[in-house]
DNA sequence: AATGAATGAGCCTTCATTCAT
DNA sequence: TATGAATGAAGGCTCATTCAT
C-alpha cells in the first residue's frame, strides 16, 4: 500500500489539495488510481500484458476487479495510462534538470542519466516500457506519435542548441541524432532488462555520452569523400 | 547457426510458378513452409501477432488451417520461425559481405547499410521485427540469446579488429559500442517502420555511421576529466 | 387491488414545481417514487428492459443510483411497479368510465377506447407494456396472474352482461371473447408502437369493437353444421 | 437426437442431395445446424432468453460450446433463426393449405387452425414465440418488419378475397382485420402458454374464427349511426 | 500429406446491488 | 434520507489446436 513509486505531478498536487478540504480518505481517488497502475505495472511486467489477467492487477492493487474499472477504461488503457504519466513525469523532470545546466555536453549527460536511472530504479517499469509497451503497432504508433515524439523534441533542441554554440558539427541532423542517442539509450535498457539485471544500468549513461559526444565533437566531415569509398 | 533450411526471398516467385510447373517432389516441402512462413510474415505485420489467426495465416499461404501444424509447433513457433530463419541469412549475407572488406569504417558501413536494406526492401518483415517480435520478455529473452547475440557479436569484433587496428579509440567497449549501434540502427528501423514509409531507410545509414565513426575515431578521452565536471 | 399509492400522470408536472415550491414533506416521498418509475418507464422504453442500466434510470430520476433502491426492491420491481401501477389505475378509469354506462356495446366501446386511449398518449409507456414487459415467463406469469386477470374480468363481465340481456350470442363463452378482443386491442397497439407512431392509435378502437360487436350480434348459429364442412 | 420437430425445406433438400455425394456422417451440417436450433428452442423456453446460457444450448444439443458459433453468429442469431425458420415453414404449410380450399371462411379456419396446432404441438416452441421472442423493440421491430409481415399478407388476402366474393363485409380494412385475427390467435396462444398447457390449444381456433367470420358476414353496417351513440 | 469441422479453455467487461459516510 | 464508490459474480465469444477422414 505504500509503494508509490512515481513521483507523479498533477495527482500529488491534487491529492495535497485534496487534503486539506476532505481529511477523511487521504487521497482516496488518486491514491487508489496509483495503486492500480502500480500494480498494473509489476503484473504486466512479471506476466507480461497478454498473459496478465486484469483481475489479477486489481487482486495486486488490492481492489475488486470491477473497480478498475473505475479508473481505466480498459486493459489497454490501463498499458497507455503507464505510458503516458511516466513520460509525463520524465518529460517533466528532464526539463526540471536541463534548465540547471547550459553546457550541451552536460545537458546530454544529464538526459542519458536521468533516462537510465529511472528505468533502472524500477524493473518492472523498465521491463514495461522496454518490451510490453511494445506489443503492436497500433500501441507502438500511439506512443510515437505522442510523448515519444516530445522526449525526442527535447533530445534534439540541445543538440541544435549545440550546434548554434559551435560545439557539436551539424551533420547528421539533430532529428537524427536525437534518435540514435534514444536509440542507443533504449538498447542499454533492453539488454539491460534482458540481462539479469545484475549490472547498474546507469553507469552505460556515460559511455554512451562520451561516444556520442566524441562523434559530435569533430569539425564535420567531408561527407562524399567518405562515401564513395563504398560500393 | 547454419541451419539455412530455406533459400531466402524468391519464395513467392517460386511459390507461384510451382503449380503450373509442378517440380519434383524435394522441392515440395520447403516450398509449403516458406509460403507459410511468407504468409505468416503478412498476417503478422498487418493485424498484430495476437490480432492475427492462426487460419489467416493458412488462408493467405493457400493451405488448410491444419495443415500449418504440419510444419510449425505452434502460434508462436511461426514467430519465432521467422526471426530465425531471418536472423540466420542476415548472418550469412553479414558475413558474406565482411569478407569482401577489411578497412574497419568500411565494414561497420557495410552492416549497417545491410541492416537497413534489408528491412527497408521488405515493409512487413520490417514491422514483424521492429514491433511484433518484441511481443514479451519470453520472445525477447530467447531472441536476445540467440541469433541476437550472434549478430552483435559480429558487429563487436569489426570494433575489437578496429581497435587492434588502431582505427578506433578503446574506450567504451566494444560490446557496449556495438549494443550503441544496434541500438540507433534498430530505432532507425522503428522510426521509419511507424513513419508512412516514405523515405529511403538505407540512407540513414550513411549518418548513423559518421556519426560512429567519429566518435570512435578521436583518441581516448581523459575520462575522468569529463565525469567530475558532472553531479 | 386497492393500492394506489401515486396519483397518476401529473407526476412530471408536480415534480417540476416541487423544486421551487417545496412543499410539506407528505408528498416527498411519493413524488421520488414516481419521479423515480416515470423515469424508468422513460429509460426502459428508449433502451429495453435488459439495456438499461439502473444508473441510468436514477441519472433521468435525478438521484443517486442508491436511492432507487430506498424505494424499490431490485430493477425487476420498477418494471412490475410500472406495471402495477399503470393497471390500477386503468382498471380504477375503466371500473368508473363503465360506471355512467349501460348498453354493452357502448361499455365496449368505451374499454376500447381507453385501452388504447391511454397507451396512446404515452409512447414510453406503451412500449414498456407492449414489448418491455414481456420479458419472460417469470413476468409474463406474474402479469396475467393478477392485473391482467382483472382487466379480463371487467371486459368478460360486460359480455356476460351483454348475454343477459340478449344483445350478445352466448357462443365463443365471454372468457374467450374478452382474450379476443384483449388480443385484438392488443395487437393494435403493439403495431402501433412497432411502426413510426404516426397515426392516432385510440382511432383503431372503434373498428374494432365494429368487428366484435357485429361478431357477437348475430343470433348463436349453428356450430356443428360449420365445423362439419372442415377436415 | 432423434428430435426434429420441424420440417424445414431448404435443409431438407441440401440434406438430401449429400446424402449422395456423400454417404458418410448423412446430413451432417444442416442435421447439426438443426439439432442446435431445437436445443436453443427448449432452452430459450425453460430458462427464458436471457437466463440461457448458450453453453446450456451446446450441452443439450450435444455438441461443445464453441460449435454453436460455427453455426450461427451470436446468441441472437439464435433466436433470430428460431423466428425465420418456423415463420418460413409455418408460411410455406400456410400457402400449401390454402391451395386447397376456396371458400374465405374455411381458408381463415385453416389459418387459424395450423396457427394454434402448430404452437400447441410443440410447448417449447410455443413459449419462444409468444414470450421469449417479445424481448425489446430491436428483436420485435425487426421480427414485423419480416416473416409476420408476410404472415399478416397472406391473412389479409384471404380477406380480400372474401371482400370480392361478397361473403365479408369491407368496413374495417382487411389489414386491420387481419391485424386483430392475428391478435386474437396471439392472445390465445400467449393464454394457453401461460396457463398450464392442459386443454388443446387448437380448439381455440374455431370459437375465434366464428366470432370474426360473423363479425365480417354481415351486411357492412352504417358506421356513423354507431359512432354518434358514443361520447 | 492435407483437410477443416470440432473442440473447450480462457478472459474482459458489465452492472445490479450494497454500505460506509 | 441520500449518496456514489466499491463490489464481484457471471457469461458471451474467440481461436489455437486436434483428429477423423
Amino acid at each position: 500500500m505504500n509503494e508509490q513509486p512515481f513521483s507523479e505531478m498533477p495527482a500529488t498536487a491534487r491529492a495535497l489539495t485534496r487534503r486539506l478540504v476532505r481529511p477523511s480518505r487521504p487521497a482516496a481517488r488518486g491514491d487508489k488510481r496509483d495503486r492500480i497502475l502500480a500494480a498494473a505495472t509489476q503484473v504486466f511486467a512479471r506476466h507480461g500484458f497478454f498473459g496478465a489477467q486484469v483481475a489479477d492487477v486489481a487482486r495486486q492493487a488490492g481492489v475488486a476487479a470491477g473497480t478498475v474499472y473505475l479508473y481505466f477504461r480498459s486493459k489497454d488503457d490501463l498499458l497507455i495510462s503507464i505510458f503516458e504519466r511516466t513520460m509525463a513525469s520524465a518529460i517533466a523532470e528532464g526539463r526540471q534538470a536541463l534548465a540547471a545546466v547550459t553546457d550541451p555536453e552536460a545537458r546530454l549527460r544529464r538526459i542519458a542519466r536521468l533516462h537510465l536511472a529511472r528505468l533502472g530504479a524500477d524493473c518492472d517499469l523498465a521491463v514495461v516500457f522496454q518490451v510490453e509497451l511494445r506489443q503492436t503497432t497500433k500501441f507502438m504508433a500511439r506512443f510515437s506519435a505522442t510523448g515519444l515524439r516530445e522526449y525526442l523534441g527535447i533530445i534534439r533542441d540541445v543538440i541544435t542548441d549545440g550546434q548554434k554554440q559551435g560545439r557539436f558539427r551539424r551533420h547528421p541532423s539533430p532529428t537524427l541524432v536525437a534518435k540514435m542517442l534514444f536509440g542507443a539509450l533504449d538498447e542499454m535498457a533492453t539488454n539491460w532488462v534482458l540481462s539479469d539485471r545484475k549490472y547498474d544500468l546507469a553507469s552505460d549513461a556515460d559511455a554512451v555520452i562520451d561516444l556520442f559526444v566524441t562523434g559530435l565533437g569533430a569539425a564535420d566531415a567531408p561527407r562524399k569523400a567518405r562515401r564513395t569509398s563504398l560500393p
